[in-house]
DNA sequence: CTATGTGCAAAGATTTTGCCCATAT
DNA sequence: ATATGGGCAAAATCTTTGCACATAG
């Protein structure tokens, strides 16, 4: 209850109010690993407030974004993916089927050396994301082989 | 007309064949340092080729793309930019007016640390996206101030 | 000649928005 | 009490796709 009084606290000292479907929502994210898409969030929040909307959803989503509460993922070819670390932090992406993971890691040293670079810019963050393909397709791939099925180019 | 020889053969060499429009919309793409969106490069085009559908223009980008010819940039809350330099390279993109710019840097340190902790991922790229305040509208913003206007939150 | 590409327009997918009612503060 | 937020549905935005015709190889 004490985590949860001070995240109300943080959203009203913003001018917000915390209601019970930007609580879902935020909570929703937070429990997850995966980084959902807005529709893959509103599909979980559902299960806890049935009548809750998309719309709401879209709207809590870019409300807790521009207060930094989440963040956005986004990648080629997919909608939006939210992540409610907000830390700086990379991102690996799989291009067979589309999982997001974080990537334990904080790099720091390019980015210090790329400041140097963009002289006259005020830098906010950055983001960081690696693409290849993740071991669950590798092990898939290799247990299909000769299959002439999936989305292998 | 050797630059264009070579080109045509190397999409020959993939098995698509070099039309017209495709030609254009990848000289184009190749003339420009900024990183346009897809209905940016059309209206570009369209001034090349007067006819030519936006339907073509996304169908071609995505093959491009597939071909490695071009690379997508997807930034958050705009529609996805083209950039003809395939090579993995950062860009800094301003969150007040969206524009995009190549960072000349190779953070190749992080990279390879990153690929120690993504055990069992076949790793084929990465992308690094800087976000900030551009040159631009910094001076802008100092030279409107006191007005009540602009996207500034 | 024929597989690939184009133009056009319709459809799809994702996200935003206006309106009116509900509710947190 | 009242400003902020939600539900709903329409609309806006971005992108893909089916079809008939055109064209590169």
């Amino acid at each position: 209850m004490d985590a949860t009084e001070d995240l109300s606290k943080s959203i009203r000292d913003t001018g917000r109010r915390m209601t019970r479907q930007r609580r879902a929502i935020l909570h929703t994210l937070e429990s997850v690993t995966c980084h959902p898409t807005a529709a893959e969030l509103y599909e979980m929040v559902r299960r806890e407030i049935a009548g809750i909307s998309p719309g709401t959803v879209y709207r809590n989503l870019n409300v807790l974004q521009e207060l930094s509460f989440v963040r956005e993922i986004r990648t080629a070819g997919e909608p939006t993916r939210y992540d409610a670390r907000v830390q700086d932090h990379p991102h690996a992406r799989c291009s067979n089927c589309g999982c997001v993971v974080d990537v334990p890691l904080e790099p720091d040293v390019c980015i210090d050396e790329a400041a140097d670079e963009l002289v006259g810019w005020q830098l906010t963050g950055y983001s960081v994301q690696f693409d290849g393909i993740c071991p669950n397709c590798i092990s898939k791939s290799q247990a299909e082989k000769g299959d002439s099925e999936g989305p292998w180019i």
